[in-house]
DNA sequence: AACATAAATTAGCCTTGTCTAAAATATATA
DNA sequence: TATATATTTTAGACAAGGCTAATTTATGTT
């Protein structure tokens, strides 16, 4: 059994490992809110009770077993957020901080059953892939948005770090999960780039948004 | 701001406190399943909060600042409880140790949006009535089963202290909330009644189930 | 009135998870 | 190569919330 401080220390290290990349004690403790001192210690704990190697001074991985504790965390927090936002209500801004603490209850048949309820959602309300319960997911060819050549159709697949203040940004612009858009030009000077839908108006995405927005090719 | 211990000594006075009862120190404890002698810091810690006003030696009581908190537990207890049982498929004696858990998710907004999901239920599924968001509860006229008359026609309201084995027992033999049964005979030994419905076979619940049936009276 | 008993409180200890400050380490730079 | 800097770890403190053991209090019984 974990506590929910060990559980947050995971997860942060799960998220800080996606795509190659390496978790540093600072790194882990700025996402947490805490001081490097103290995740150090968790590190220790963590890495004594299987879930994680800790190289002191080389940072983190994680062991099979902690992958796998993860990716449950994971699963709840998404599944969670799928159903703040599918069935209560909620604006995809505001569930994260619900979600966090939604994710600790600890019960397998509540998860199971909530993935039911919610007809086995392979995406949360950001884009985001929901592990099945053997912590599965769904696999996509994605890149940002910031990439894409002018001329390209796409569909916006996810939000990378969705901030409240970015979401907002996107409501505001009309700009959801699943929306197919062309590229239809880019100022050089910026970055900035010049999206058009079949129809409805353009929408014009400063570089520092496009970054943020991951897309799949999507065929005209 | 509380913190999940602070909620849970709060919601056991408020439940020692119904119909006019006493909390002392030692049935707090028996419900949390801690010692006295934590409950009594946490009394002292809960009265300088201003939610209790705890009599040293003469047990507690919850002041309105703290009757409004307590509430708002319950509130949140049942409600998910409802969720549990009408849209994920628990049965009545799956709910109440998960429902311990997600009572202590801080979000109003959750709270509201998820009443309003389920239709402003006014019962859990063990017959409690749900506080509204103002700490209203609707009243009725119930009495334990225990009690009633040979010929006396009743709906089952609630179960009193619904534990898992009497929740199993009463799946078994078929009685639920809402049922309405006459009482048909009552053994002078043992105190056990026979039950009939307008339809189906008739039910023999001994004493101590009787006792913690609560009914109201139904028309014929 | 004195005493026995149950309940409650107090005192002191432990674990968990955080912090600050000091020391150690790795790495970039002169 | 020597040193400066950023990062990490270690050491020591503290608050929260639990425990056991000792003490105090209320109350029922001789
Ligand atoms: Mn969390
Ligand atoms: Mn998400
Ligand atoms: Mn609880
Ligand atoms: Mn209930």
């Amino acid at each position: 059994m974990l506590t929910r401080s060990e559980e947050d220390h995971l997860k942060a290290v799960h998220a800080l490992l996606q795509d190659g990349a390496s978790a540093f004690t600072k790194d882990i403790a700025e996402r947490l809110g805490t001081k490097a001192s103290s995740v150090t210690v968790m590190l220790k704990k963590l890495t004594d009770k299987g879930l994680l190697k800790h190289e002191p001074y080389y940072g983190v991985k994680l062991t099979g077993k902690g992958q796998t504790a993860a990716l449950r965390l994971v699963r709840k927090h998404r599944l969670w957020e799928t159903f703040l936002v599918e069935r209560l209500g909620f604006g995809w801004d505001e569930v994260h901080e619900v979600a966090e603490q939604l994710e600790h209850v600890s019960s397998d048949k509540l998860t199971d059953s909530l993935d039911e309820y919610l007809g086995h959602p392979r995406f949360d309300p950001h884009g985001d892939p929901i592990p099945d319960r053997n912590g599965k997911v769904q696999s996509r060819n994605i890149k940002p948005l910031a990439g894409c050549l002018v001329g390209e159709r796409v569909r916006i697949a996810a939000v990378k770090d969705p901030s409240d203040p970015l979401l907002q940004l996107l409501d505001e612009k009309g700009i959801g999960i699943g929306m197919v858009f062309e590229v239809h030009a880019r100022q050089a000077f910026d970055g900035s780039l010049e999206l058009r839908r079949k129809q409805g108006p353009p929408s014009t995405l400063s570089a520092l948004v496009a970054a943020q927005l991951l897309v799949e090719p999507a065929r005209p």
